[in-house]
DNA sequence: GAGTGGTCTAGACCACATC
DNA sequence: ATGTGGTCTAGACCACTCT
């Protein structure tokens, strides 16, 4: 892990605890650098990354600034995992019932999104997914069966990116989001208890391994009544 | 303009012109820097906007390749003003019907979003945005008189963002996004033309300028059937 | 082992904010 | 004028991938 990470992680966990509060001013570059022993690069480095997370804001020629908590999110990395992990915080019990499982050849659409050949053969999963036994989404995915070999149906009960990262080392590196909405069809009316002529939200997924293939085409679709999504745009 | 920045729009050209073309390995560093003169951090820095624009990815031992370029999103400067300048490319027309203008006290839930005191006078606007002569959102909008002072009728029928960069010369500098939908009431009906029981989608949005200040709370609201929205997630 | 990216440092110089 | 962050460099060393 690297130095610059680990400055990050622990002057969140100071915002956080509030050992610096809302508005208040950080201790200046050079005072952080000597108390983290590390050079200045290194400590933009850190910072940037809370920069990014909505956390601090710097301002050239004042100083660096802890913007308010509540309207920052979470960290990259629980918001990476926000789309199909399901780590909602508060929420004590994800479950998932598998509604199909079954392999099928890409046809031409599903060949563009994972970027294989018509004809390749891939995973079809549709799952229900429950928060405290609430159904809160419909989780449509495809997946290379090339990259993600032995998929059992015991993995989809949990989660799929655990058996990926933990089970084959894979490493999970960037997914693209398309968030839209469209009228609901019967699957999303009997299991998001949607009524005809209302529209569900999906968000669609396509993730990257650190290797460059995409392993995953997933179409996430929520009860428009469940869903949020929250980002933060810094300008560079 | 910082180098690392005209480094990454020249190489971000180059991809859109396809000169470097889908799977391609760029030179590799060493290369690079040289051919730009620069030093190895310089050039990270230039291809780190490209990874977190989706343009490229970059793996340590093996090379960095152009990502398919469909599948990216428009540069971070752009997203950044889709929420209101609505710079939709390939659409012609954007006008604005105001339906609101008025300035008003900040009650407690505004003071909050707007971090500033209950009673502060606000603008209160409400604009009906078109684009290329269809109702396309709803923009409700609110910002502190004291930030943006002498708004005029004249500034809401343009972009507002305009006003802010090019006259007052402030810069903004990041905004905070949350997604989510909700019924519609009959504002909702009446201009975005939603039946009763259909939801619209909203997109909120806290505007920061660089010296901190936040000088805009927006609710842009949309019909279901229009919106989309995109980002990608990289793995720190 | 060779190729390639990632991190870190010390130090120089620049740009902007505030007084 | 001083305080503070932003960029850039040269060079060292590390970590991962490929084969």
């Amino acid at each position: 892990m690297a130095k610059y990470k680990d400055i990050a992680d622990d002057i969140r966990e100071k915002i956080k605890n509030q050992e610096y509060t809302f508005g208040q001013k950080l201790p200046y570059e050079y005072v952080l650098c000597m108390s983290y022993h590390c050079n200045k690069e290194t400590m933009k480095k850190a910072l940037d990354i809370l920069v990014k997370e909505g956390l601090i804001i710097r301002r050239r020629g004042a100083g660096t600034f802890v913007k308010d908590y509540d309207s920052s999110i979470e960290n990259a990395t629980n918001k990476f995992a926000r789309g199909l992990t399901a780590k909602y915080e508060g929420i004590k019990e994800v479950t998932s019932q598998v509604l199909e499982f079954e392999v099928i050849p890409a046809d031409e659409h599903l060949s563009k999104k994972l970027q294989i050949e018509p004809g390749d053969f891939v995973y079809h999963i549709i799952r229900l997914r429950f928060l405290d036994k609430k159904p809160h989404l419909i989780d449509i995915s495809y997946m290379p069966i090339s990259l993600i070999p032995n998929l059992k149906l015991e993995h989809l009960k949990g989660s799929v990116y655990e058996y990926i990262e933990k089970v084959l080392k894979l490493k999970i590196q960037s997914c693209h989001l398309t968030i839209n909405a469209a009228l609901s069809t019967p699957l999303e009316q009997q299991y998001l208890e949607l009524n005809e002529y209302e529209p569900y939200i999906q968000e669609e997924q396509i993730s990257y391994l650190s290797n460059g293939a995409i392993f995953e085409y997933t179409l996430a679709r929520h009860h428009y009544a469940d869903f949020e999504f929250q980002t933060i745009v810094v300008q560079q």
